[in-house]
DNA sequence: ACGCTTTACTAAAGCGCTTTACAAAGAACT
DNA sequence: AGTTCTTTGTAAAGCGCTTTAGTAAAGCGT
């Protein structure tokens, strides 16, 4: 195994020193045309390539960013990751992508790579509640992350992009109301998660602005995730009487509720109307196409990267949340109810 | 803006040597309890973490491998990746994960990476022809780079995991004809990516012995991306006579056939019958369920990653591609063709 | 012929860690 | 009492690069 070429053997061979051919290939050096030509050459026959960690080192920057979500193939964080990575890598970042799967250890190791100087900065994506440690890390570093797509409590002092929840939950839950629904269930992200709290938030207003009062057990916290929803999809059916609409938290959720009713026989939009929440491109094409709340995933994904650049380039912000706009983009999940049995 | 600690602070206020808190922390050396609580305390009071580029640097390894996917918000490589990055960070490896949106400069830039120590290893997934760089960097890294899903011509220097292609296409296209269709298109892969070869060659043997003789016009090559494969399903259904139905490449093929049908009114599978190519868990969600030959997604995460760790780790392995098996699974988007209306 | 500027570089330090080689002090053995 | 072994460390080199400070030589004006 031959030893791989180091900029000393490069030096060696177009007989200049190191410092020549560092400052050269960086750009810091102007050398004429004969000497250049020796030090091209030179690379291309050792085939050379700068050590990585070795610049790194010297340099004093990773120049690189970390991006952590909860799961990778949650097709919502793959679509955000994927808009942040690609805003990255054209800013010249390497790019690395953790899975956290809701751990907060997990999480919190992320932070350690980056106090570690392993990467510059930390795009942050959590939607679990925070028991302080996470909201102390972002403290400890500041300027070096960016929250998206969620809030963290006591996170103020970095950047937050996410979304008129709120609003999103009220246009959901109008919408199901619009159709004649009435008992309109919510299956909701987790306690604590600032969007679940206000996504279900908007629910209730709604609910209250067409007074009705929400049953308790029409309400349910969840993971935003399928697997657990299609259990929460099965409590909602076996209510008596049951809800004729379901506004999912999520469009993960919307799928564990499509999930259950397949599997139940329940016809959706027939039996039971459902609206979700994220706007995946993917909703046109299941049976029935789902209607859902929209948010700007790119948008999101772009901002949140943008900003975390710019912050490692040095320019400074404030923690100031930004909120997108959210959109209802109707597809074939929501329908009037059926006709109630009048009893006696 | 206090400096970040480094070993000697540590060193310094434990009043030890740096070699001292290095050995020991790296379990290379026994201290006595009242020594190594000193640099306990130390390392807690300054909240120390070693500077990870120096670390790598100074071990001549990054403790890191990459995964490069073409396209990381496909479901398919997100969940291919996952696996693959559940498997490498339980061994202690740092993952990076790189969409190279099939740009082979992309890719060739990820070689870059593990040239430059930047990466230990490479799982490489790549689903387009190559012109021969690939294959030249894949044999020019030994006992670092694995193939998973795909082949690379040339790249037989490097372990592969891949599935019975031509088996799954050939047992696609029997399903099909087993419900009584003839005319059975196939929409497949690019042009010099060997799966996409292989799956059109069983597709194309079970029409042979089932006496049919496949039109040029029936046999697509696309990207297997779902949009591309919209204009691609608007050929098919251009056709006259058009065919009864689809063996779709990938799920993602599927997707984009379905996303035209509907735009069309055409409905699967009364019109149309369609089968894909990956077997994605989510395919039982759509309107219809999509049936489609499964691949064992997470086995080829799985084995990909702990063979390449294994190699990192210095096990020598040949070439031998490794082909894992295939599965039908029948959901409701296949059905017998609609009685043809007998002209004249 | 002398100083001054420009060109074309180089020497050496330093990034923060690990590792190899070695040493002082005490314990145990003869 | 002298020797050896064990314990408890340390000094210094080195990983491969960048960067700061500086210098030798050539060109130029007078």
């Amino acid at each position: 195994m031959t030893r791989k070429a180091t900029i000393g053997d490069v030096a060696k061979r177009a007989k200049v020193s190191p410092t020549a051919v560092s400052r050269w290939l960086n750009g810091g050096l102007e050398l004429p045309e004969t000497t250049g030509e020796r030090i091209r050459t030179a690379v291309r026959e050792l085939d050379y390539q700068p050590h990585a960690q070795a610049r790194r080192l010297s340099k004093g920057k990773a120049e690189a960013i970390g991006i952590v979500v909860p799961d990778i193939s949650n097709a919502f964080f793959a679509l955000l990751a994927g808009e942040a990575e690609r805003v990255a890598v054209a800013s010249g970042h390497d790019v690395m992508i953790w899975s956290s799967r809701n751990r907060i250890e997990r999480e919190l190791a992320c932070f350690d790579r980056l106090r570690a100087g392993y990467i510059d900065g930390l795009l942050l994506i959590t939607n679990h509640e925070d028991d302080g440690r996470l909201a102390s890390r972002i403290r400890s570093m500041p300027g070096r992350v960016v929250i998206i797509d969620e809030d963290v409590v006591g996170g103020d002092s970095a950047p937050r992009f996410f979304v008129e929840n709120e609003t999103g939950g009220y246009e959901a839950t109008k919408h199901l109301l619009a159709y004649g629904h009435r008992r309109i269930a919510h299956i909701g992200g987790p306690k604590g998660v600032m969007s679940a709290i206000e996504r279900a938030q908007g629910w209730r207003r709604a609910m209250t602005e067409a007074g009705i009062t929400p049953d308790p057990s029409w309400h349910i916290r969840t993971e935003y995730e399928v697997e657990p929803a299609t259990r929460d999809a099965e409590q909602l059916f076996a209510l008596d009487p049951p809800p004729t609409a379901i506004f999912a938290g999520s469009d993960a959720v919307a799928l564990g509720v499509m999930t259950t009713a397949r599997r139940k026989g329940i016809n959706i939009p027939r039996d039971i109307s459902l609206v979700g929440f994220d706007g995946m491109p993917i909703n046109d094409l299941f049976g029935p196409p789902l209607t859902s709340i929209a948010q700007p995933i790119d948008d999101l994904g772009r901002l949140g990267a943008e900003r975390l650049i710019a912050m490692i380039n040095g320019e400074k912000f404030d923690g100031t949340p930004t909120r997108l706009p959210v959109q209802l983009v109707a597809r074939g999940s929501v329908a009037a109810p059926l006709k109630e049995k009048v009893s006696g």
